[in-house]
DNA sequence: ACTAAACATGCGCATATACTCATATACTTG
DNA sequence: CAAGTATATGAGTATATGCGCATGTTTAGT
């Protein structure tokens, strides 16, 4: 497994290699979707089952699900199972500081814009 | 424009609205193709014109316009034109600390992958 | 004004993926 | 073992989007 050599170049400021960036793109493809942002949100609170992540976001179950699926297969989310329930939690922290830098930069866009309509 | 109030709510561990949640998705969703990312990657060298992309990326003329305007109206990048070359550069400086966090945890994943399987 | 260069864009195709519905699986309890 | 509960998954559909091809637009030079 060659990733981990090809992903500390980047620490050395290198070009990334095909394989490298496609990672970083599937990466990025994980968090770009409203509803499993929401999932991770409800997650900031701490561990949580299905059941009531359904309940928080509004979606069916089916869909929370695969949501939840294809974010615990990135090892975004880590899965703990419990009888009939199945427990959901943060397993990347730097999550956390993704969505901070995220939300960060679009709030000084957002801020910027509103001044140059002079609203707000 | 209500974008900033709802954004700040991050901040503050508050439940992010709807519409800022397609926001941040969209700004995942803007970086997560490797063509895109590439581009990225060489303007952390600096400015660069049109060709000189297409050149260093290896792709279309056509494909590599169209995935800039991505990324300028994304306000990923700046746009500045100079007679009949165009040049792009980093516009958002958090775009540094979000890759560099996505490759740090990529690279976390790799390592404990290939611990897992004794190899390397 | 004509030509060429640099870049942008309309269009069609192919693929990916989010969603819903129905059903399957895993586990607990009586 | 039967029934119920919590979660996962297969199938089908609709939408989005990346790509290539051709063409359009803007600007510089003669």
């Amino acid at each position: 497994m060659s990733s981990a050599c090809l992903l500390s170049r980047m620490a050395k400021k290198l070009p990334l290699s095909d394989d490298a960036l496609e990672m970083v793109a599937r990466r990025f493809a994980v968090l770009a979707e409203p509803m499993r942002l929401r999932l991770i949100q409800n997650l900031f609170e701490g561990e949580k089952n299905v059941n009531a992540l359904v309940e928080a976001t509004g979606g069916t179950q089916a869909n929370i699900s695969r949501h939840l699926q294809t974010l615990t297969q990135a090892s975004v989310l880590a899965r703990r199972k419990e009888g009939l329930q199945v427990f959901y939690s943060i397993a990347d922290p730097s999550i956390y500081r993704l969505c901070e830098l995220v939300c960060g930069s679009l709030e000084k866009q957002a801020v910027r814009q509103a001044e140059a309509f002079g609203t707000d």
